[in-house]
DNA sequence: TATATTGTTTACCTTTTTAGTATAGTTTTA
DNA sequence: TAAAACTATACTAAAAAGGTAAACAATATA
């Protein structure tokens, strides 16, 4: 039950750029060095946040990173669904013939977990990097 | 972002004895073909339903598992510690040197994970068996 | 326009975790 | 005492996680 490591560092790049003075590109190697992400790792996952469309980048001498909206438009959700895709925290919530009994609508296991994944989701989507540079600040 | 399959097949079989006349004292085999878990794999699981005192078992002829407190004192939080241990939904809430920026309680991604990880359990701790039973009923 | 810079793509590799199986042992009842 | 049933521990195969490498494509600028 945890998010992944490229998560994390996803999380932690995006903030990293919602921190910069709006539209700044940021090269790779800054990011990775002052987040402690490892590079080629950086690099990998990058690609993921551009096609959600959470940053964008730019190739060549000078070329790097930059957020593709303002921080307040960016949620935890949207970040979490570019790296790992849709948030399902059981089995059965995909696969609806997974469940060894009652199929269709009736394993109960599988709908209470619905609801606290529903939950989950809320959370994350009710929280973006305007509110965690905020959060930063008022320590 | 998933409970894991042991946890899945732990629900269902607290969710069964939950089902069964109080104290009834059911064998693995049963348990296993019900609900389509493998038996050797239930058998690995079941002992850490009983140190954490949610079923009990009983050896030698006639023996088996059977529930070790009512449906409605057993939350969805217990069984899922049971088998995975604490939930913790990001490695920065484990282990507080693992932050690479603002080491003690500064993070901010590390914070708000934290209070989502906290909403997490709170909904986990909020359901228990005999809610399961009555979802099974209502259909 | 040549070249160094910087991201992209794809493939690969190692380690850890997951899911499941096997085997020998202990308890209990008939 | 023998069969039934759980316990403990070890093992294994497959998948996922985490990270690395190499060849490639775009771009700024000297």
């Amino acid at each position: 039950m945890k998010f992944n490591q490229a998560t994390d560092y996803a999380f932690r790049a995006v903030l990293y750029l919602a921190n910069q003075t709006r539209g700044k590109v940021v090269d790779a190697q800054t990011i990775s060095q002052s987040q402690v992400i490892p590079m080629r790792f950086l690099l990998k996952i990058m690609p993921s946040l551009i096609k959600s469309r959470i940053v964008g980048s730019q190739r060549g001498v000078g070329g790097g990173y930059y957020l593709a909206k303002a921080p307040g438009e960016i949620t935890l959700l949207d970040v979490v669904e570019a790296i790992e895709g849709p948030v399902t925290i059981n089995k059965c919530l995909i696969d609806p013939s997974y469940c060894s009994k009652d199929g269709a609508p009736g394993c109960p296991v599988h709908r209470t977990l619905g609801e606290i994944q529903e939950k989950l989701v809320q959370e994350l989507r009710n929280r973006n990097f305007d509110d965690l540079m905020h959060k930063a600040r008022q320590e």
